[in-house]
DNA sequence: CGCCAATTGAACACTCGTGTTCAATTGGCG
DNA sequence: CGCCAATTGAACACGAGTGTTCAATTGGCG
């Protein structure tokens, strides 16, 4: 992963929005490079081919939004606080840029970066909550919890993109659909679902 | 929808084969016509288009499935049962046609006549269930419940092709999660997650 | 100013897929 | 047996995209 000069740059930038507006198999070079405002040859000069291209930009925007989120979660110790704070980060997100909402939805379980990036934090929060009896579930079923997690943040980020709900309901039902599964009483599920949401911390 | 002649039928079937092992961008007509036994031209006199031939190869898998689950629902009145119910026939037939559960996981939200098989019957049970008492959630909350139920049926149904979990237990799981984010008691749940799940009654 | 690396954009040769046409063959049925 | 509709498979004419090459142009920098 060498670090960019400005055209690959702008390749990146502009592949990120078409991949989240028409999805890979819809994107061509012509395209991109016109996209980037580039000529054709210089996109072939500057990129191997549209797999490995795809896969540094989903890359990176696993690794910012896991940097961002992970950051925040410094100031929380409440293993539901900081789900309910997970979940309704992705969903808030996707409503504020609708580009990188696409993105993710159409691609998040598709490359093992963007799987990472969901599940990495989660799982360790999930155990910590379990041990320490905020949540009541068994063990064998952690992986069924997180696709549960998973998917539902996905389905939201739909409803988001789609109008059908505000990112503050979906969010929040979410959130406390999730932990109300999770065993948490239903009257703190809701009060930690729509609690104050921090603004995202900004990458280094 | 005419009705189809063998030939047709054979071009349907190896259709639905396709289309779930590659989905749709990947298939091209001579594929289809190598899949289904017959020749190059045979195809476009028996076809209009993949577009149009997807259209009706999802219709008659959701109006297929969507008929025997409600057969199933005739005998069962209990909302919370039918809905742990109709979540496990999903999963199970996933893992009994591995093809069956491909074609819905790649294709589940792509048309609305499978968002309808998903959510149509779920509708109406969650709200009998919301004013009979069952269930305890807000009202506004139906499609954020919706969505969750069918992201998370389409997860587990994703673990299951994996081979992450078994049928029954990603079945039971999802089943017991969701019923327990609906308010179900946590005991009760769980023994509705895992009654006896009846066979899916046969088409006409 | 003049150098040089990067960019430009046209031209090529290629592959793969579509959709059409059509003469020849097949096979079920009266 | 012979008819006729369906199937076959090859041949066409396209269109769209890939990846390569390369002479000409640009523009930032010493």
């Amino acid at each position: 992963m060498e670090s960019l000069n400005p055209t690959q740059r702008r390749l990146h930038q502009a592949a990120f929005r078409l991949f989240a507006e028409r999805g890979t198999s819809q994107v061509n070079i012509l395209d991109l490079a016109q996209a980037a405002g580039v000529a054709r040859g210089t996109v072939y000069s500057n990129i191997d081919n549209m797999e490995s291209l795809f896969e540094a930009v989903a890359g990176q925007l696993a690794a910012e939004m896991h940097e961002r989120v992970s950051k925040s979660f410094n100031s929380l110790s409440d293993p539901a606080q900081r789900l309910a704070n997970g979940i309704r980060f992705f969903i808030r997100r996707a409503h504020e840029d609708s580009q990188w909402g696409a993105f993710i939805h159409k691609f998040a379980m598709s490359t093992p970066a963007l799987r990472e990036m969901f599940s990495g934090q989660a799982t360790t929060d999930l155990l910590n909550g379990l041990s320490s009896g905020r949540y009541t579930f068994r063990q064998e079923q952690l992986l069924s919890i997180l696709t549960l997690i998973s998917s539902g943040v996905l389905g939201s980020i739909f409803l988001v993109l789609e109008g059908h709900r505000t990112w503050r309901e979906a969010g929040s039902d979410t959130a406390e659909l999730v932990l109300r599964a999770l065993g948490i009483p239903p009257q703190e599920a809701r009060a930690l679902a729509t609690s104050e949401l921090p603004v995202l911390p900004s990458p280094d």
